[in-house]
DNA sequence: TATTGTTATACTCTATAACTATA
DNA sequence: TATAGTTATAGAGTATAACAATA
């Protein structure tokens, strides 16, 4: 599946984009992309969760908070926390609390158990760590800088 | 959002799972991947299509293939190919051949429409390549080194 | 009047199981 | 009998629009 395994040879002449070590570096980060969900989802179905439930309960094990900013994190419509956080709810991994504040807030927050399971989900998804340690501490500045570029705004 | 942005000192006496900087990189790579996904609904969108449809339409416009290895590509039940393939069809993106060799299978292939919005699909994925080129090709052989280990079947 | 969360609706994706036409 | 594609069904995620309670 790899482009061409570019070997050892060096284009010189070519624009940036045809560049085979490049290209084969941007289509491995679309593997890593993938093999990232996937092992989200095979993490959240050993829990019996769905990716979406999964995602708002780690979100929640970092912070209780709002249904109207779950939904601006997860970037989806807020009637859909209602439905998610609805069958989290079902399962005892969530609960919702009052707002003090403000009576229309409702505060999601994980049960003892939620975060248990958030606990347990955030360790599932190491694959990415034990390469990583490989590395010595340059090459992981070196990675650390272009992953902040790719995270950040600067797609222009 | 970022964990520690862990200036320049370097913890000797941490187990490598809390190296601040290793854990930095692990969320950087999981904000890339939600941006990748981010970037990749809106191309589809911007195309009106879905992210399975846009998957499945970049799939075949590499090579044309059965109903059913379209479906072991993306990982999910061969049903599920039957009703993105039509939707593809209805709007003239997709069509469905009959296979000389076997006349069970159906190969779907891309039409010319289809390829040219695959075509302005992949290049709305650019976000990676822009900060790419600025590395040096050594910074790119490590990256490509570490990519190719994250992609691989290297959990264990 | 504006905002929070919810409900109602419709569409897509998903897995499962049963069906058809080929092999 | 086994396989490729389909159909039928049900659950879940998604957006849109309208609603109740509260601000």
């Amino acid at each position: 599946m790899a482009t061409s395994s570019s070997g050892d040879r060096v284009p010189r002449d070519r624009p940036p984009h045809t560049d085979p070590l490049t290209l084969e570096v941007v289509e491995l980060i679309g593997t890593v992309v993938a093999r990232y969900h996937e092992e989200y989802e095979e993490a959240a179905a050993g829990h019996a969760l769905t990716g979406a439930q999964a995602r708002v309960l780690g979100l929640l094990s970092l912070e209780p908070m709002p249904m109207r900013r779950i939904a601006q994190k997860l970037k989806c419509e807020p009637s859909n926390i209602t439905g998610i956080v609805d069958r989290l709810e079902a399962r005892g991994l969530v609960e919702r609390r009052p707002d003090a504040a403000d009576r229309r807030v409702k505060l999601a927050a994980p049960t003892a158990q939620g975060a248990e399971v958030a606990r347990s989900l955030r360790e599932s998804l190491d694959f990415a760590r034990e390469p990583l340690a490989e590395l010595s501490r340059e090459e992981r500045l070196v990675l650390r800088g272009l992953l902040r570029r790719m995270a950040g705004g600067a797609t222009t």
